[in-house]
DNA sequence: GATTAGGAACTGC
DNA sequence: GCAGTTCCTAATC
């Protein structure tokens, strides 16, 4: 194994988005590819502010953020105003977007194959940069009752100053010590960091993904590991702090985690595409031949540095769909901790390749994970009442009995449960244009303007998540025009029939 | 006739 | 208390 360098580093602040809402668990944000290209920071209000609900906007200046209003969601391309990155050339990504709520036992295993993946010790840390400063602020979208982008942001400041060289490693190379230093009346925390394996990581990705995302792998698993690792948001904010332990198992409102999922997925994705178009395999692994899996699992060691298996043929004579059936503890016998790795990697991938993916992490702009499986050639074109009506394939889930109840309990029925707004549930049908475009799709998406094709349809597709079987458009639209008076949703400039359009940033 | 708009009571969480 | 749901009347297209 290679030698890891250690760096100590001082958590400070970092940018975080919370998209204000009353019901944290179903914030869905999709693309936001048109809020990201119209919405001009100009309009933004001066940094530290809070975002605040509609409703508590409406009633007061509220002193915190409540409970509530945990980040349930980290835009995806969010504009972010970048003062001083760590390397000018390099685009700063926002985390992905992220949505439904639902597939809570996929959640459970995805966070344990996301800490293997990644491999997350007990300290998940970002790897800074090589700049010693910079400062970040996020946008993140408000759900004000107003439409006069009365955004709010946080400004939080992250400082990296590097500290002086270390003693070269085995191969002479100097290995980087950083320390990060928090403000005064901040929380501090020192943390060992392994950044060789960041920064193999990293520099994996980027050799493996030929285009230019490979310059954003780094921020990514940066982002990751500060998502996981960083709680002085949440302490600053009152909100409740965030530990890994409870991404592996504690966690108890899916918005806490909906982030590092999506950020992680999206990763997995990039990675996974790459060495799809390397390897010339499919994106499902129930698909590869035997030939193909032992040329995925090599990558796979390559990839992430393990230790060679020997006689590899012979302890892994399965084809794809017979892999993907063994288990963690089948891949462990055969190739030890290489083997729970690769176990963890195939299971991201399988997770990554399901139509849960793109529901886990909602819909998602055309580098997102329903351009994922659309690129890699998976159908997505499913009816409407197929869609609607099927149930979410189970995926193996180890871990999930160990979580709470609140996360292991289905979803009443389909995907996204029935704790569903009436507003995301349209920009669910919005987001997914193949399949329900011929009910409801954008007039003007950047406006947030759509129209209502086919009302009856979408009645009663609001009926069947909602499990009310008398829902009609009657009852629809008035819940609708109940959302004129919340700022969710506004009446056209010029009213149309069955238009309706979302007042931003609902729009995004 | 279909849709829009909004009041009011009610339900479920 | 919130987010609809249900029922209703009236206006508009």
């Amino acid at each position: 194994m290679m030698d890891y360098d250690k760096m100590y580093f001082t958590k400070t602040e970092m940018s975080q988005t919370v998209p204000a809402s009353g019901n944290n668990n179903n914030i869905l944000q999709y693309s936001t590819d048109a809020y990201a290209d119209s919405f001009d920071l100009s309009l933004l209000p001066s940094d530290s502010e809070v975002p605040l609900s509609p409703q508590s906007e409406l009633n007061a200046q509220s002193p915190q953020i409540s409970l509530d209003y945990i980040p349930a969601t980290i835009y995806h391309d969010v504009p972010m105003k970048v003062e001083k990155p760590w390397n000018e050339n390099e685009s700063i990504r926002s985390v992905p977007d992220v949505s439904n709520d639902h597939q809570q036992q996929q959640t459970s295993v995805l966070l344990q194959q996301l800490q293997k993946h990644y491999q997350l010790y007990p300290s998940p840390l970002p790897s800074p940069p090589q700049e010693n400063c910079f400062n970040t602020t996020v946008y993140p979208p408000s759900p004000c009752p107003s439409i006069d982008h009365n955004l709010t942001s946080f400004t939080i400041k992250q400082e990296y100053h590097n500290l002086p060289p270390s003693p070269p490693d085995s191969n002479g190379a100097p290995s980087p010590y950083c320390e990060i230093k928090s403000e005064p009346d901040t929380d501090s925390e020192t943390t060992l960091i392994d950044i060789n394996s960041l920064l193999e990581k990293t520099l994996s990705d980027c050799e493996q993904d030929q285009k230019c995302t490979q310059q954003q792998a780094p921020q990514d698993h940066q982002l990751l590991r500060e998502y996981l690792q960083d709680t002085s948001f949440q302490k600053k904010h009152n909100l409740k702090p965030l530990a890994l332990e409870s991404l592996i198992g504690g966690f108890g409102e899916r918005g806490d985690i909906e982030p590092f999922i999506s950020l992680a997925l999206e990763d997995a994705k990039r990675d996974a595409q790459a060495i799809c178009a390397s390897l010339q395999i499919s994106p499902d692994p129930k698909q590869w031949t035997t030939a193909q899996v032992h040329a995925w699992i090599r990558s796979t060691i390559e990839q992430f540095k393990l230790p060679p298996i020997e006689e590899l043929e012979m302890k892994f004579p399965e084809d794809g769909a017979a892999l993907s059936c063994l288990t963690q503890d089948e891949f462990h016998r055969r190739a030890s901790e290489a083997g729970t790795t690769i176990h963890a990697q195939l299971e991201i991938w399988k997770l990554a390749c399901s139509d849960n993916f793109s529901s886990l992490s909602g819909p998602s702009t055309s580098q997102g994970t329903s351009g994922w499986t659309a690129e890699l050639g998976h159908s997505a074109d499913i009816s409407d009442d197929e869609d609607e009506d099927m149930e979410p394939p189970q995926l193996p889930s180890p871990g999930a009995s160990s979580l709470p109840s609140t996360l292991n309990t289905k979803p009443s029925g389909r995907t996204g449960g029935s704790h569903i707004h009436l507003w995301q549930f349209l920009k669910e049908l919005l987001a997914s244009p193949q399949h329900h475009g011929t009910a409801i799709r954008w007039l003007d998406r950047s406006k947030g303007v759509f129209k209502i094709e086919d009302s009856v349809r979408v009645a009663k597709l609001w009926g069947r998540r909602k499990n009310r079987p008398a829902m009609n458009y009657d009852k629809l639209s008035r819940s609708i025009r109940q959302y004129y008076k919340k700022g969710i949703m506004k009446k056209t400039e010029r009213s149309q029939r069955l238009v309706y359009q979302f007042c931003h940033p609902y729009n995004l």
